[in-house]
DNA sequence: GCGGCATATTTACCTCGTAAACATGTCGTT
DNA sequence: AACGACATGTTTACGAGGTAAATATGCCGC
């Protein structure tokens, strides 16, 4: 378990992906993952110039993530560089297509979504990862494709960023109160509400608590499709 | 400057909201908290039981400022509690106003907005602060008066919730890299792009750096509502 | 005037990120 | 084979931050 294999990047993101897999963004300490690897905390500075850019690393494995599931598909990077008009998806299925496939990767991590959600509030556009980047480059290369106007593309950039990730942030929400509860309504810790002032919260419980699936978020990108670049 | 009025809560959220508001997150610190308020750390402890609850106060003020600021429109709390079908604006436009109202507060506190999002990771619904409750509560309401099934309420208000919170965290990521400098290029540092990769997204630049406003936002939410909830 | 309680302070501890100096092992060169 | 330079990992150490526990302080009713 010691010095076996030389440390890497790669294997240094990958021990922090598994920390925060397994103990929530909380567990994730340079000094956890260094034990994670078998090796001393600063070890990890050769690779990483401070936790902050880790995070981002691990921000960028999810995107990695997205286009390995993508690249066999039709939605993958590689349709689209072929640009093979023939071939390639209509734009819009290619769209859902992304969206679906991002859901997936997010749900497989979803202690790393915070991250997702959160890092850009704090590091510039121009100096996300590289696979981010590819990611917002690949939408917009199928924005103009489609001909659509500098308006439209922008708007629908930002409709589409907006809604596949707050949807997928708020699929995640915690919602269970009480974890051994069988009860469902126990569970979600309903009977905290009082009913005189949360009628409606009470009655609906069960279902606030279900998740809306791929299919809603399908749904939700088509909605904001036709309303920012409606079909002519 | 010292103890001259008693600590409440009250004050203390007051201090901390203001400490967020001028030196973001990363100065938010119970000590700067406490010097804020001529007081020392331990005090706090008297009104909040941990940081974690005192952010979750910070949220709280957020929603209790979205109160206060649709009381006195149609679109408010009173407005609904008289339930006066008559005067009330039809739901879709009380979904937009309401919106837009979280909008304008969220972009007056940008650094508590990563809070609003973060929280209910850890949170469980029903243990969020009573005026978040009060919000998801009259949300559902006005959705059951519009006679909406129970499937198409969950539906949007899932939908809401995410398109809202999702926009609004687009809005605020960061996309200047230099601050000082005055072309808008270089301000987003669009020559660390290598061309031959993102040429789009260099392109497009100082669009995907403008904001899309409130009326894009509220274009979003018609045009989910219309998906969820199709008009008859 | 005094006991008691709410309020605020003092002390102290542990975890965390990371700077800086140091050790070690590998490899190319002669 | 010997050596020096560099890359890789370790040791040591510090300061910031959250918070537990014990302690002091001031005000209140009796």
């Amino acid at each position: 378990m010691a010095a076996r294999t030389r440390l890497t990047r790669d294997r240094v993101v990958g021990a922090a992906l598994r920390v925060a897999d397994a103990e929530g963004l909380d567990g994730l300490s340079m000094r956890r993952v260094a034990d994670e690897l078998g090796v001393e905390t600063m070890a990890l500075y050769r690779y990483t110039s401070s936790k902050d850019e880790l995070l981002d690393g691990l921000v960028e494995r999810l995107f990695i993530e997205l286009e390995e599931s993508l690249g066999s598909t039709p939605f993958g990077p590689a349709a689209l560089a072929a640009g093979d008009a023939e071939t390639a998806p209509p734009w819009r299925e290619a769209l859902v297509g992304v969206a679906r496939a991002m859901y997936r990767v997010a749900l497989a991590h979803p202690h790393v979504v915070p991250l997702m959600a959160l890092r850009p509030f704090t590091v510039p556009l121009t100096r996300r990862p590289p696979a981010v980047l590819r990611a917002h480059e690949r939408l917009l290369t199928r924005l103009e494709r489609a001909g659509l106007g500098e308006r439209a593309t922008l708007e629908l950039y930002r409709a589409f960023i907006s809604w596949v990730l707050g949807y997928i942030v708020t699929e995640l929400r915690e919602v269970v109160d009480n974890p051994d509860e069988p009860e469902p309504a126990f569970r979600l810790g309903l009977h905290r509400l009082p009913v005189k002032e949360f009628p409606r919260l009470r009655a609906l419980g069960p279902g606030l608590a279900a998740r809306g699936g791929e299919e809603q978020l399908a749904a939700g990108v088509t909605a904001l499709i036709d309303r920012f670049a409606p079909p002519t």
